[in-house]
DNA sequence: CATGAATGAGGCTTCATTCAT
DNA sequence: AATGAATGAAGCCTCATTCAT
């Protein structure tokens, strides 16, 4: 394992892998100690952005949830706002690279409906029940200050390229002709799923209700029967 | 300590009727210059709070747009989050009063799936097109602390009731049978319309193609042909 | 007295006249409590700077001096960099406006070496015995950051030709032939002024012995007999 | 509790001479590898002193240009302030020799102003082409916390003493009788070749052109012709 | 009514320093 | 002999808030 230069302060998106390979109980013999603080500081930074918001986010309340001093997180990162993008790309990046595979996971001559319930499935059950990085991104998208949002940005029109292709596929017939109509579409459905995050708590109804909703929802709005 | 001679600093919801009388040409005799100042702050709070979102918006920011020093804006509210609060409610109200208007002025019989779509397209527009105040309302009842989001719900609980019923008027047959599925499928249109306020931009696309798609998808969704 | 619009930050030079004022008896008829303020400002850090230097004046030591918070100091002055520049600023115009004063007073006919001279006691005295500022600036001329050079500099150009054209005018015969060595002249004599700043304490020597030794010095080293 | 090995870290000046082995190409069996990297700290040190000043200066440039890690700077010194203080006493011991040194080679019968003039060029050389200790100690006597300043001062003492004979002998007849007039005209000489750092750059002039004035200056200043 | 002035609390950041390896 | 990791102290700065006028 080749060992980094040295303050390993630098914005990389830390994929779905290495996180998990972070939360499974792996020894450590692979991972330097860097590396498991620098993953522990980005999970309570994801936690602490889905719960409190950009600006609620305190570089305090990241800090007690990672067991560390504030300074510590100097030593992996430049500054609060390095931080923040790197949960939220890292957020982006997750939901793309999940929905991706189950995308790839598919036989062949699926149609193009079915695709896109996969893709709500997969988003859906993404957000509400695994990353709080996705939750992070998905609820702070809006909220950041002008100059950090344009890398976000960029990863998640990446992510929406993908949608817009599966909703264009799904579409029957002569409804949604333009594109705009189309790309309005897009939105709304994956405003739908993303806005789950501001009304869902488990207490009131299961992951599965919300994802049984949004299956129905989907299929009718595109046109199945 | 009576120190300020009639402070009326008071959490009303301004309506959107007041709030149109201030827009429009009336002489102000009719409105005592109190009046007109507190409106100034609160509409110039609600475009700074749709713009910034909850922890970007500063006092500095409000006053700015109000043209007044920032200390003026405590003898009109006790704190800001006094002032945060009268907008969110002001905002939510407005959407309400609104729709409801657009809803009384149907004819009696008009299907259910028809009075649903007039909901969708009263609120949608106003969203976007008219009031900063439910912009900033929709963009930020989730990003609030925790002790002030109590009042703010309430009037939110009050439309969703509103909601809850021409969905589940509109819903026909055997579909999305639980309780649960339809209030997952309530929040999840109104999600759509909502999250709008992310991503819609009047360069992109009108206002009418948002609108219609949005309607095509909720009449699709709820099982109209 | 034109009241100034608000926050009177902004940086402009404080001239001798407005600090003598502020130092004097004067009744604060004719200043606003906030003038009196930045001044007081002024003046604290003018002291720290020329006692700790550029990187040792810390906002809290001239807060404590000036007997205000921190903060207050931010009402004054957008940053600690602007303060320091106003400072330095302050203090190279008043050595020059001083000194140009000095000259001004001069008869016309008077002997160009002469003139020098007075320039050279003017200068000293003014350093060692009346001017905090311009001992703050002469000490940080070199210290200071990059970035915050440019204003100061220019200002100090200004000095700069006005003492060139004394020694030009003053040098004799043919030593010094060359602009370059001129120029050397000029700064040698003005460093060997500015550097009292270093060594001098009222204990060990009058003021009048150094400018006596330095007016000697000067008007031997421009050769006269 | 002995911690490391064989601490090199003690304050001793570092002489031009065992710096100029370094410099050299005597193959490093003669030096032990730490005294090399010792070295090349101070020589980091002393360059970025000469440049940033006391408060300037961080252990982070330092060690960048040293090429090693911040905390490798700590096997060697005890702490940056004795760092620093190494530096500041290595440049004053460095132009005291060099300039000792020149003084020495002299001819005994030669005149007392002569034998001030080959100081002067000496140190004046010394300063602005061959020391970053001697810049870094000239630019940081007045700069330091109290607390540093002893040891350095009475290098500087020692130095100055030298100096003080120099000028002593060169006086001639009555000008500058008294003891404290004699002692600021060192003090001002040595303040115009010290403030030479301020100013000088190898762009502008040549440092031949600079010593021509000095000579000259100080030639002159003393009665000499 | 409105504001100028002042402040306290709290956040972000830098940096020298320590220590186990 | 050198370094990676972690930290405490201290500084700068922002911002909501107060209060006398």
């Amino acid at each position: 394992m080749p060992k980094k230069p040295t303050p390993p302060t630098k914005i990389e998106q830390t994929t779905a892998a290495g996180r998990d390979a972070m939360l499974s109980d792996v020894p450590d013999g692979e991972l330097r100690k860097s590396d498991n603080t620098r993953m522990r500081i980005l999970n309570a930074a994801a936690y602490v952005l889905s719960q409190e918001g950009y600006a609620g986010t305190k570089l305090a309340d990241i800090a007690r949830r990672a067991d560390l001093r504030i300074s510590t997180l100097y030593y992996y990162f430049a500054s609060r706002e390095e931080l923040v993008v790197a949960v939220l790309l890292t957020g982006s990046t997750q939901v793309r690279k999940h929905t991706e595979a189950a995308l790839a996971a598919l036989a062949p001559g699926i149609a193009p409906i079915d695709r896109l319930a996969v893709a709500v499935e997969s988003h859906l059950r993404y957000v509400l029940e695994i990353s709080h990085y996705t939750e992070a991104a998905v609820r702070n998208a809006g909220q950041m200050p002008e100059h950090l949002r344009a890398e976000v940005e960029k990863e998640q029109a990446r992510y929406g390229k993908i949608w817009q292709k599966l909703v264009d596929d799904a579409v029957m017939g002569k409804d949604y002709p333009s594109p705009n109509e189309r790309r309005a579409l897009r939105l709304l459905i994956l405003g739908a799923l993303n806005w789950t995050v501001e009304w869902w708590t488990p207490s009131r109804a299961s992951v599965d209700e919300v994802v049984s909703a949004a299956l129905k929802m989907t299929r009718r709005a595109l046109g199945a029967r």
